[in-house]
DNA sequence: TAAATATAGTTGATATATCAACAGAAAGGT
DNA sequence: ACCTTTCTGTTGATATATCAACTATATTTA
């Protein structure tokens, strides 16, 4: 299929849906938390999920670098949503937690977090979206070990 | 459909994809060209393929801000790529040019680019495609206007 | 034509992405 | 115990994203 852009293909509406969603749920949590970012609120987010992960591991759930993490993390601390102390058993890692605020944060975000996925994906049935997914999945495969032939 | 991922939908796999895919791209950059990223050769690709586009148009093009198409531009003119002269006619505007160096970097970009979209996109049917750019329009369409519903 | 407005591009500030180099700590092997 | 390797996180350098403020120029309008 061609479709008329730079690179005549889907590759770029791909790019060009992920910036129109950041930017969606950008301005939906502008709404309801003072001055934090997607990426920090997807970090805190999985902070209070996963709370037994270290740094590293986080980092690859959200398919961030360790360094990214480092610093959004610096930035939750310093807004006072997060903070960071020796681990117990291994001093190599911290024992990050959620501040009061950072959980009051937290509550109001998953609101945001159901809003902007129901607006982005408003008028898809369950087959689409399935199909979608899968279809996802076999691009992200080839991108990742690349099929001989190509 | 649930996925089993920290936001629950795919809109997480989207964000994967893409970053997958730039990965891919700029691997296979590094093998053909000297020293220059994904976002610099496409801004080559587009400005050797619109030369009549101003700089703000380039932006809205790529989905990029016209500040990071400013400084993109200057990194390309600092590898002797571009240049910049004044435009004849608007003293607001410049006239850029693609360097004898560009127009060969150009030339062996359009392989890489192919080989790109290839790789990503191997095994996929022309219908699955097809599906798959719709339902990216729709999410779009959905971040872009959000439906009164939402 | 003078004043108001719009447009083109730059710059500054801050956040994030990526890679490489690094330090400290833990784990393993001898 | 000692040495090497591995692991965890930080830091530096550079590129890009975003927003806002700004300059210079062009266009519109009164």
């Amino acid at each position: 299929m061609i479709v008329d852009t730079p690179t005549q293909t889907v590759l770029y509406t791909l790019e060009q849906a992920i910036k129109a969603y950041r930017k969606l749920c950008q301005h939906n949590l502008d709404a309801v938390a003072g001055d934090i970012t997607v990426d920090q609120a997807l970090t805190l987010i999985v902070l209070d999920k996963h709370p037994s992960l270290n740094q590293q591991q986080i980092a690859e759930l959200v398919f961030k670098d360790k360094a990214s993490i480092t610093r959004i993390i610096e930035l939750l601390i310093q807004k006072g949503l997060l903070t960071r102390e020796l681990h117990p058993t291994d001093r190599r890692k911290f024992a990050l937690s959620i501040t009061a605020q950072g959980k009051h944060i937290l509550a109001r975000l998953s609101d945001t977090i159901l809003l902007n996925q129901q607006t982005a994906l408003a008028g898809l049935e369950q087959a689409e979206l399935q199909q979608f997914h899968q279809t996802l999945q076999k691009i992200i495969a080839n991108c990742v070990a690349p099929p001989p032939c190509a």
